[in-house]
DNA sequence: CGTGCCCCCTGTCAGC
DNA sequence: TGCTGACAGGGGGCAC
């Protein structure tokens, strides 16, 4: 943080959800603030040196296989194998963009388009808006899988397939199961599985099943912790039925078929 | 408008 | 050993 960005290069500008023009200009004499996050988005704060220009934010999307790596001036550690944009600061240190898939995106937005941007997706599973009551009137009236509802942006902010997967099963939800018709009982256990598998992965610092790493370049524990994901064929945890893997809406999905109903009948869960 | 499908891209691994 | 196909944590665009 306070540290200025003297020169961006661009060298994957499929990266970029704005046009490489805009995007630099954006970036051009800013110095680094506060870091945040909305959602599954990374968020650099961009303070302009100019007087009376206004902050605007760097938000970034890892997709799949991206990471934001910082490499000071005298790092040893080998050179990023797929980098995509590279920050030069000041102190001689560089930020990297890196992605091996290429499904990540950046831009910078200025106040007033970031607000639209943010209210583009659902409320915060953390944050204090998000109740039960909340996710109950939320999922009224669709029809989408379960699973599909949870992985929306636009309606939940930040939960991606292990998680939705993770959630359904704590919540015994078949992840199928049309969301409007889950019921008032089964929402309130998935608001509380959502919370809770999230603030448990966030502790252990994620899910390492290959690829990520945190910033400082850690696995995170989470996978070992796993009750269903990436388990086809090994028994449930709760009742030692074989788990089961689907694949809809193009990803895979895995769910014990017994402890995970349709029903409304809530399973006493250990 | 909501939903479902395809595609973007590279790397790894199982099976033959 | 080498080839092929399946699969991977996400999300935008488009047809219906």
């Amino acid at each position: 943080m306070g540290r200025s960005i003297e020169r961006v290069e661009v060298l994957h500008a499929d990266l970029l959800a704005q046009p490489e023009k805009q995007f630099r200009s954006a970036v051009r004499r800013t110095s680094l603030g506060a870091v945040g996050r909305r959602g599954k988005n990374l968020l650099l704060e961009l303070l302009p040196q100019a007087a009376g220009a206004h902050p605007r934010q760097l938000v970034i999307n890892l997709g799949m296989s991206g990471r934001l790596l910082h490499r000071s001036a005298t790092s040893d550690a080998p050179p990023p194998t797929h980098p995509g944009v590279r920050f030069r600061l000041d102190d001689g240190s560089v930020l990297v963009y890196h992605d091996i898939r290429r499904f990540g995106r950046l831009q910078v937005l200025e106040s007033d388009p970031f607000q639209r941007w943010s209210r583009t997706l659902g409320p915060e599973p953390l944050g204090g808006g998000f109740t039960a009551d909340r996710l109950r009137r939320d999922l009224a009236g669709s029809s989408a899988p379960i699973r599909s509802w949870l992985l929306d942006q636009r309606k939940i902010a930040g939960v991606g397939n292990i998680y939705a997967n993770e959630a359904l099963f704590m919540a015994g939800i078949d992840p199928r199961m049309p969301a409007g018709e889950v019921s008032s009982d089964r929402v309130a256990s998935l608001h509380r599985a959502l919370r809770s598998v999230l603030r448990e992965a966030i502790e252990a610092q994620g899910t390492t099943l290959r690829d990520y790493r945190t910033a400082q370049g850690w696995e995170g524990s989470y996978a070992a912790r796993l009750r269903v994901y990436g388990r086809e064929g090994e028994p449930c945890p709760r009742c030692r039925t074989l788990i089961v893997r689907l694949v809809f809406g193009g990803r895979s999905a895995f769910l014990c078929p017994e402890c995970q109903s349709y029903g409304s009948h809530s399973p006493t869960r250990g």
